[in-house]
DNA sequence: CTGTAGATCGTCT
DNA sequence: GACGATCTACAGA
């Protein structure tokens, strides 16, 4: 399958650098032989040991945190509020580790199972905006936490050459206000048009 | 339109 | 035993 993102671009050495060009990639999934999959358009970088927000800040390295340690290329999920499933990317080499969250993107593929999967009845002008309702319509659960972004059930491809840099607006992150001054850090890329508003 | 409460459970203390 | 890298429903204006 041509266009499919490879090896070398998740282990590139800047998470920051990667989540900025994420945004306007393409991110599939085949479950039970049913493709869904649509452009990523918000996206956030977790930068590691350094970061405050960062589930591995410090060096924590747990059960949980395990897998973004291993090398760039593979998913690191994990549940929130005991409801929502967050799908991150994780980056850089082994020993590193460095995550995108995927905050939101814009359907393209096998819309109508999504729908069905979100429980709507009708496609919303925002559907798909927001990292919770990201992993449920493409069917990404936690349990799927480790899977090579290289095989044939989560992946990415880069099908929009065309995006340009002024269309990718930069801000702080959202929902990590625990993380002090980090927190400001503008670690957060959108897609201009492809917000919750407007 | 805005604001807020409640859901719900794996993970870490 | 407390707490989320969230979302929805519902109340009020």
């Amino acid at each position: 399958m041509p266009g499919k993102i490879e090896r070398s671009f998740y282990l590139r050495e800047d998470v920051v650098a990667i989540a900025r060009d994420l945004v306007g990639k393409h991110l599939f999934t085949r479950y039970d032989g049913h493709l869904t999959g649509g452009m990523i358009s918000e996206t956030e970088a977790y930068n590691g040991i350094v970061d405050r927000a960062s589930h591995a800040y410090n060096g924590r390295r747990t059960g949980r945190t395990e897998v973004m340690f291993r090398e760039g290329g593979v998913a690191y999920i994990y549940l929130c509020y005991g409801i929502h499933s967050l799908f991150n990317i994780v980056t850089n080499r082994s020993g590193v580790p460095h995550a995108v969250l995927i905050r939101a993107i814009v359907p393209t593929h096998g819309v109508a199972l999504m729908l069905d999967r979100c429980g709507r009845k009708k496609r919303e002008r925002d559907f798909g905006y927001g990292p919770g309702i990201v992993s449920r319509a493409l069917g990404i659960h936690y349990s799927d936490t480790g899977t090579d972004l290289l095989g044939d059930r989560i992946w990415l491809e880069d099908r929009s050459p065309g995006i340009d840099g002024r269309d990718i607006q930069m801000n702080k992150r959202i929902g990590v206000d625990y993380a002090g001054e980090d927190a400001d850090l503008p670690y957060r890329f959108t897609l201009s048009g492809t917000g919750k508003k407007e």
